[in-house]
RNA sequence: GCGGGCGUGGUGGAAUUGGUAGACACGCCAGACUUAGGAUCUGGUGACGAAAGUCGUGGGGGUUCAAGUCCCUUCGCCCGCACCA
């Protein structure tokens, strides 16, 4: 009899049955439970983090089977994206093979794991069939105004002429040119998300099985905040100018006004002030990044204006071009109260502005002070907390007809033009004569051209020498086509829909995306915790609006996971070295190709640059899926970093093992008894397997419910260690431990599912165990009659007492305070206090 | 700079949410067995101590009969910041 587990026969047995009865091909009927993972962009090999991400889903898919829904279970590919065109570039590989050829590879990979796909709903954002509607449904967000046309900022190479990704911005500086960056205006198209700032906040509060931190962020990342709008006149000229400010009490405080170098006002004045002109210039000689804007020196320009203070007769402020003021939020202008902001107090210090106290904390305070307190140097508001001077300025202001209240957000519309060929082309015709046309739904897909070429800066859509030039739908005149294309958030922004309907004729279909919609359980980093959730949750509620279906919320339950990380090792001369070519030789690490010693570095997330990638089809190669799988979902819980490691590989291969031989070892006491009759009565020995056997249900259930998987690991193999010291001698025995080993292997198949029809099958069954129903825990079973009573003395541990759990507070007490340790400890001191948790601990206080 | 997290033995992590810190493993140590293996089995393993015991959840302070858990403060690391996906 074989004492190892032959993975490489049994998974590709399994994989190849489970294929041939299409057994995980979702069906609309009964209750439904939708499981998805983020789908991958491919970008060459799988990685642990993938293989992470999907076994994690994969167990709870297969649970929920188990437990007899209707699962819906989908894989896709975020096709689109700029490392094809990089590869382009590179390699002069065209984007589409290079991204068909990693699909490929990876769904081999994918496959070779046996996670529970229906495949026949596999998605490919990058193929006609997917992004034809979303130009479809662009068109609609244009019909009802959620999407529209305005200048705005790019990262510009001056050099390469070309438009760059924040990412490829490094220091201010090209990545491939190394020239200065800067930032140039362009007409781009947006959606207007800022329309649903406030039920996207408003929604996130049902969102009860979403990760606190997640919404924590996103209220955030919306950013609504309460104040008012303020009107300044300037001294100079009649002209007005308005301020947002959430602190409008500190309006006596104020000491200048700061506006954005991107204010139209400004670039106005710029026309005719040359030295203002550099000085934007050198605001804008940077990337558009808001950590780039928020971390530069604060930096000022005095426009030689002034603006009357609304309160003040005779009072004016001296006009600041500050590049810190940014204008995408508020009005792009704000008023700079030094006293109490912690950058208007920078600027003023730098610039040598009044910095004048207005607010009184209960101390002596140093400047800046944020905090609360009362008004004082505020005329009417003198005395007043800043709450009610928040009230009574505003009420003042909106007297004199000098402001009013209002609510800003953070939040930004979603610009969506990318410069780009590797993209879903936007579908709009520009016409001299009509202007900006929609391309008819009858001419849709507008597809992407394939013979392009990458070898010229630029935007190889722009460059096509036909492409572009189209009739204009409406006049018929010589027109051109769009030629940048979405974002590719814009395809992970819906794909959960086509899913429910992946080949029908519209985007999805109502019916079916009712059906399965929400999603029950979305998977995925926390590193999209904003961008695309907030943007998933604004299409639903866009595509709402369009009429396409009554759905307010994609995602219903949400798991964030953690990175997987890896040692880092160098060799003598600093070069990161991949793990495979590092070996450990009598307790240290050597480089295998020389025999030198290798610098072992910290843990740190899987990265190509750090060369700490274990490329997951080798582990595959090496290990088999199952252990694999047992690692990933061992080791650390799901919404932890998860650290990879070969001794880690190593020691959940051996358990698989156990496992087997567990099973295999022990169907020699499985013969000779009839195993369909209930035994009447069970011996002690068999009660207690019994036990043990129905708590592990109830662990384990509870276990795989809450996403503790290394927990549910930890109980099976508690239970199995259980089971390998156990040895029936009678019918009773054998049948409890048959109920055991069956319940042992139902209870391993979301985690192991290869091994565990392997083992299905040596317990003399022909059906599959992945379809057999989850095992319920008999409640009798999970009863304790016994507990420990931990015995504190002046809240120290001295020791346990074994009672049971149902004792009442004078019985513990006398109990407890007759033990000689206690009696001792206390001798003749008067007893202060006696507290007593039932079945967990006592604490005896004298 | 702004927003959000994390920190427990040599290592990964447990700890019915304030009630016996270290479950379950990895590693290590000792032993057994053997067709000498990437095998299996048994025992030990937080630190200090001969023991009684004392100390222990990044550091400091606090609340409580009782703190890994709550509060304040501080340090370190990680994620996101709107054109990477």
């Amino acid at each position: 009899m074989s004492t190892r587990y032959n993975f490489r026969e049994n998974e590709e047995k399994w994989q190849a049955a489970w294929k041939q009865a299409s057994v995980y091909k979702a069906k609309e009927k009964g209750s439904k439970y939708y499981v998805l993972e983020m789908f991958p962009y491919p970008s060459g090999r799988l990685h642990m983090g993938h293989v992470r991400n999907y076994i994690i889903g994969d167990v709870f898919a297969r649970f929920k089977r188990a437990l007899g829904y209707s699962v819906l279970h989908p894989m896709g590919w975020d096709a689109f994206g700029l490392p094809a065109e990089n590869a382009a570039i590179q390699h002069g590989v065209h984007p589409k093979t290079w991204t068909l050829q990693n699909i490929q590879l990876m769904r081999e990979e994918l496959q070779s794991l046996g996670i529970s796909y229906d495949w026949t709903r596999e998605i490919l954002t990058c193929a006609p069939d997917y992004y034809s509607h979303e130009q479809k449904i662009f068109l609609d967000f244009l019909k009802q105004g959620i999407a529209y046309r305005k200048e705005s900022f790019v990262n510009w190479d001056p050099v390469e002429g070309t438009v760059l990704a924040n990412e490829q911005v490094i220091d201010g500086k090209g990545w491939r040119s190394g020239s200065p960056i800067e930032r140039r205006k362009l007409f781009q198209w947006f959606l207007r998300i800022t329309d649903f700032s406030q039920d996207l906040l408003d929604d996130l509060e049902p969102l009860n099985h979403w990760p606190e931190q997640v919404k924590t962020m996103q209220i955030n990342w919306i950013g609504r905040s309460e104040g008012a709008r303020i009107l300044f006149s300037l001294i100079e000229t009649n002209q007005v100018l308005e301020v947002f400010t959430t602190r409008p009490d500190t309006i006596f405080g104020a000491s200048f006004l700061g506006i954005s170098p991107d204010h139209p006002f400004v670039e106005n004045l710029a026309k005719k002030d040359p030295a203002l002109q550099t000085f934007i210039t050198e605001c804008r000689a940077r990337g558009t990044s808001q950590k780039e804007i928020e971390t530069a020196e604060k930096k000022g320009f005095n426009t030689n204006f002034t603006v009357q203070h609304p309160f003040l007769k005779n009072h004016t402020l001296p006009l600041y071009v500050a590049n810190f003021v940014l204008m995408d939020y508020g009005t792009g202008v704000i008023f700079g109260c030094p006293a109490h902001d912690e950058r208007d107090y920078d600027f003023a210090v730098k610039y040598q502005l009044t910095i004048l106290p207005v607010i009184k904390g209960s101390n002596d305070e140093p400047s800046p002070y944020e905090g609360d307190g009362v008004l004082i140097n505020s005329s009417f508001l003198n005395g007043l907390t800043v709450e009610q001077a928040k009230k009574e300025v505003i009420h003042r202001l909106v007297s004199k007809k000098l402001g009013k209240p209002e609510v800003s957000y953070k939040l930004r519309d979603w610009g969506i033009s990318r410069q780009r060929y590797w993209g879903c082309p936007i579908p709009i015709i520009h016409c001299p004569t009509c202007g900006i046309v929609p391309v008819p739904d009858q001419q849709l897909p507008v597809k992407l051209p394939e013979d392009v070429v990458f070898d010229q800066p630029g935007n190889p859509l722009d460059l096509h020498p036909t492409w572009k030039y189209v009739a204009c739908p409406t006049c018929g005149q010589a027109a051109e086509r769009e030629t940048d294309t979405f974002d590719t958030f814009f395809e992970s922004s819906w794909y959960f829909a086509r899913f429910c309907s992946p080949h029908d004729s519209a985007p999805f279909n109502k019916e079916m995306a009712e059906f399965w919609m929400p999603v029950d359980q979305y998977i995925g980093g926390i590193e999209h915790a904003i961008l695309h959730l907030l943007y998933s949750r604004f299409f639903t509620k866009a595509l709402k609006k369009c009429g396409y279906w009554d759905l307010s919320e994609p995602f219903q339950n949400l798991l964030t996971q953690g990175m997987v990380c890896h040692e880092t090792y160098r060799d003598q001369a600093g070069v990161w070295i991949y793990p495979h070519e590092v070996e450990k030789r009598e307790g240290r690490f050597v480089k295998i190709s020389d025999g030198s010693f290798v610098k072992i570095g910290r843990s740190e997330k899987m990265s190509k640059s750090k060369c700490n990638v274990v490329p997951a089809a080798k582990i595959i190669e090496a290990y088999g899926a199952d252990t694999a799988r047992l690692f990933m979902l061992s080791d650390s819980p799901p919404e932890r970093d998860f650290e990879w490691s070969e001794a880690g590989i190593e020691g959940n291969w051996r358990y698989l093992n156990k496992v087997w031989r567990l099973i295999v070892s022990h169907l020699i006491n499985l013969q000779n008894i009839d195993l369909s009759k209930v035994p009447l009565t069970f011996t002690e020995k068999a009660l207690e397997t019994r036990k043990h056997t129905h708590k592990t249900i109830a662990h384990v259930t509870q276990c795989i419910e809450r996403f503790h998987y290394n927990r549910y690991i930890a109980y099976l193999r508690e239970f199995s260690n259980h089971l390998e010291e156990f040895s029936p001698s009678e019918s009773s025995e054998k049948w409890a431990l048959y109920e055991a080993l069956h319940t042992f292997v139902l209870l391993i198949s979301p985690a192991l599912p290869h091994l565990a029809e392997s083992l299905w099958e040596k317990l003399g069954h022909s059906s599959f165990v992945i379809n057999q129903a989850w095992p319920k825990a008999d409640p009798y079973l999970l009863i304790e009659e016994k507990a420990m009573l931990a015995i504190q003395i002046n809240g120290k541990m001295r020791g346990t007492l074994e009672t049971s759990p149902h004792l009442t507070e004078d019985e513990a007490k006398e109990l407890v305070l007759e033990l000689p340790f206690v009696k001792a400890q206390i001798q003749d001191k008067a007893l202060i206090k006696f507290i007593y948790v039932p079945g967990r601990v006592v604490n005896v206080v004298f």
